[in-house]
DNA sequence: CTGTTAGCGCTTTCAA
DNA sequence: TTGAAAGCGCTAACAG
């Protein structure tokens, strides 16, 4: 049923239909009986008012873009849960796309957005794009970076304090073990360098000169990277290290695999330390301390500041930061 | 830009704009010289060419809606990344929404749907539906029920071989301690309740004839029910049984927390089963066997399903199963 | 081969 | 209080 349909059908004008759907009854003053036939009309054979043609005409289409590197990772899952709460609760839609770490399909990802009129858009970039094309759209499109702070764009950014965590991960480590290494995969995102800052940061308040012999880094982000990485640490030390730290749970099961390998099972004072968090690794058997991001504080974040762009405010490349947390045995640190 | 915009500057008209614009200058018998000009024009300039009017125009919006209990659940984050690749291959997007288990928010997420105007709608219902209001909506819009196949709905259903599943990984428990109990949340779900059939059938086959007292249930799916439950089991039993299934991994974390609890540590050859699968399981010092869906076939089937109604084809209220799988040490049973 | 026209369902503006 | 008209950008049908 259309307004038009409806129009017809009651015998009203296309405007007074559409006041009374619209809630604008009182405000226009529909005579109360002229409101109530309606409404039965309505009630009786439903209305789905046509979005599509509501945003043609408005320019705007209550809809925002999220433009991800990949679903699957628990951590864009729970980023995505959070901001669709949010969208929902706003009347607007979330049209969710994975551009699974390929420039290409993460450009395509936003050209469709951009065609589909979203009022806003969420890009976890997988590159340092050289700039998103936000031109050419008809209408300008508010714009949010998450979680990949690539420099150079024009846009804000919503980040982890990734160097501060890494250092309060690694100063753990080292004040338990006096001795860690760190396994980083994807170094060239600026999440990682950041939190490989803060592991040296923390190996120079420890008075370590070999710091930087402690990094071991790869180009990808899976468990063979992190199998791989480990296998390197114990033949350059000659065994496994007291404690360690992965920049990623996937590289951490690697890193695990390579180790059961190596001596059978895990020692049992390894102290285990990852980026990211599941809560099966409080069941395991050796002691383990995660560095969690926090979701719902940088969705929130994003959405604050999708929304006030939404509203007209121009946008700076500021930077907001949202703080980290360090999980053990099940309870925050 | 848009094609009228493009027709004035080009001094071509809107038919000659869109014919190239759309590929089907061949088929037209565009000039090449003026196909030229217009692209040239484009590489210059940009286009984006609005999808709202389109949609408007055709009443087709190549879009899909996903409507999830929960997104943050590693199973329908796969599954939505596995659904999200076969629409962008597809050239369309996909609308998520996630009800919270609120069915009254499903209700509403599908009504926004149909007010977008998705030609498709994949749903997983928290509840058994009445009726999803299809009706009201412009034009028809293809349904599949995907996971959770209440009863009495006239759409494709697609969803796990539970029955077979829980049946395969209760026989492994039984055959390996002679002894299994299951703790099964939210029991209201046909999913949970086909697990428990297998599970029963399991025990038949092994001979044991207090199948029913091995069923602990609740209402909830979550590490508070799975810890309750799990202390149920050791006051009736008087100890932690030799064997356990647990119908998520959330009923799972909680009840290994109330056996940690109980024994300070988990007996070395307790048996542990779970349906839903994480790729830490493997390194817990415990063997545990895990029934795992197949997400990928799953998207599959119902993209399969979604796309032929999309062209025409009548929706049956028949039922897809696909197989599940077991996983044990890391590695395909 | 290229141009013109009508209209998708909505909102806005102006009239009555 | 209610109605009528115009137009968002696109596509389809038809006319040159």
């Amino acid at each position: 049923m259309t307004l038009d349909e409806i129009a017809a059908a009651t015998g009203f004008s296309r405007t007074t239909v559409r006041f009374v759907v619209n809630g604008q009854a009182e405000r226009y003053r529909i005579k109360a009986k002229t409101r109530e036939q309606i409404e039965r009309f309505i009630s009786e054979h439903g209305i789905v008012i046509d979005r599509t043609a509501r945003s043609l005409r408005l320019k705007r289409s209550d809809a925002v873009g999220l433009v991800l590197p990949d679903l699957a990772n628990p951590f864009f899952a729970h980023l995505t849960a959070a901001l669709e709460d949010l969208c929902h609760a706003a009347g607007l839609v979330l049209l969710t796309t994975s551009s699974h770490d390929d420039p290409a399909g993460e450009a395509r990802a936003v050209a469709r957005l951009l065609e589909r009129g979203v009022d806003g858009m969420v890009i976890a970039p997988c590159s340092p794009m050289t700039a998103i094309p936000m031109t050419g759209g008809r209408k300008s499109c508010a714009v949010v970076i998450a979680d990949r702070a690539f420099p150079g764009q024009p846009y804000p950014m919503v980040v982890t304090d990734n160097e501060a965590v890494g250092r309060r991960l690694a100063d753990i480590l080292l004040s338990e073990r006096g001795d860690a290494v760190f396994l980083a995969a994807s170094r060239w995102l600026p999440s990682i360098e950041e939190r490989i800052r803060g592991f040296l940061a923390a190996c120079a308040a420890h008075r370590l000169d070999d710091a930087e012999s402690r990094i071991f880094s790869s180009n990808t982000d899976d468990v063979a990277a992190g199998k791989h990485l480990m296998e390197e640490v114990i033949t350059r030390r000659g065994g496994p290290p007291a404690a360690f730290v992965c920049s990623s749970l996937l590289v951490f099961e690697g890193a695990l695999q390579a180790i059961g390998a190596q001596t059978g099972r895990l020692p049992s004072d390894l102290l285990l330390g990852t980026f990211d968090h599941h809560p099966l690794l409080d069941f395991l058997p050796n002691r383990v301390v995660s560095a969690r991001q926090d979701e719902v504080a940088i969705a929130a974040a994003i959405f604050h500041s999708l929304t006030e762009q939404m509203r007209g405010k121009p946008a700076h490349a500021e930077r907001l930061v949202i703080d980290g947390r360090i999980w053990s045995n099940g309870h925050p640190l």
